[in-house]
DNA sequence: TATTTTAATTATAATTATTACATAATTAAA
DNA sequence: TTTAATTATGTAATAATTATAATTAAAATA
């Protein structure tokens, strides 16, 4: 908790007790990605009287110091992502789930470079296709039959 | 006009006028990555009848069989892209534009191949940063001063 | 050709995600 | 402790998209 309360502070950000609790919600589902929606739903169990709107200032206000980043992969919803360590993310086309892909080999081009003219300061790439979950299933289906 | 006609036909989509209308105006517009709006409001300057809904209906219908592809790039709207060959995207920070790139020199790794288990079928990316125009005027300023 | 069936389009209303805004509460500074 | 500044809250507004049901057009059938 003292460790979120520096990481908000080294960000220029107030720790404020609803600042820390969306940062908490981040950093304990960094494996799902959650909607504004999720982050409201979960925090207003315990505290009731967080509004919407401060999770989305608060969202936003973490998307301005580069604490977190939006995702908007499904098409349909931005998705929050507290930014640790350099990924891509993995959309599994049958049951949706987002997940993290680390990039040890570079399986985008390096940065900062130059494409007819144009100078690239982000590359953000994501796959879809089938997670290996959904891809057992199915072989287990096929086992079966 | 009956190149798109018999694209329609090819996807197993009816040629309605109101579906060639969205789709001529896709490949006219091609470096315009219109949203569901821009198309909407052009088309219905000549077309007054049709509906929002006749347009949203259209591309989905389209994106269903692969004919066009949605991207979310700019996070705030869709943006909707005839598909015709291979290529990524780059996002102009400073003028918003979307710039087509083709990806010649393989910039994403090729598909179809395994990541931890996970089946990856297509490979999404988009560059983003200053583009080639903005580029040139910051430098015009800079000669200028 | 007339009739039936199916598919596509339309208008309206509903839904959803997000933001604007005014007010209240909290915190920091003087 | 008063004042100023920042942050949080509730309500309402906005914008994008979808659901629904009615209408129209097209295709299939008799």
């Amino acid at each position: 908790m003292e460790r979120l309360k520096k990481l908000l502070e080294d960000n220029g950000l107030k720790p404020t007790y609803q600042r820390l609790k969306v940062l908490e919600y981040l950093d304990r589902h960094i494996d799902t990605h959650p909607t504004a929606e999720m982050i409201y739903d979960a925090l207003s169990r315990n505290m009731p009287t967080i509004s919407v709107t401060t999770v989305y200032n608060t969202l936003n206000a973490f998307l301005q110091t580069g604490l977190v980043s939006a995702e908007t992969i499904t098409g349909t919803e931005v998705r929050y992502d507290l930014v640790t360590h350099p990924h891509h993310h993995f959309l599994c086309r049958m049951c949706g789930t987002i997940i993290d892909v680390d990039v040890t080999c570079p399986v985008v081009e390096a940065k900062t470079k130059v494409i007819n003219g144009h100078t690239i300061e982000e590359v953000h790439g994501y796959f879809k296709g089938v997670c290996e979950k959904c891809n057992r299933e199915k072989t287990e289906c096929t086992k079966k039959s």
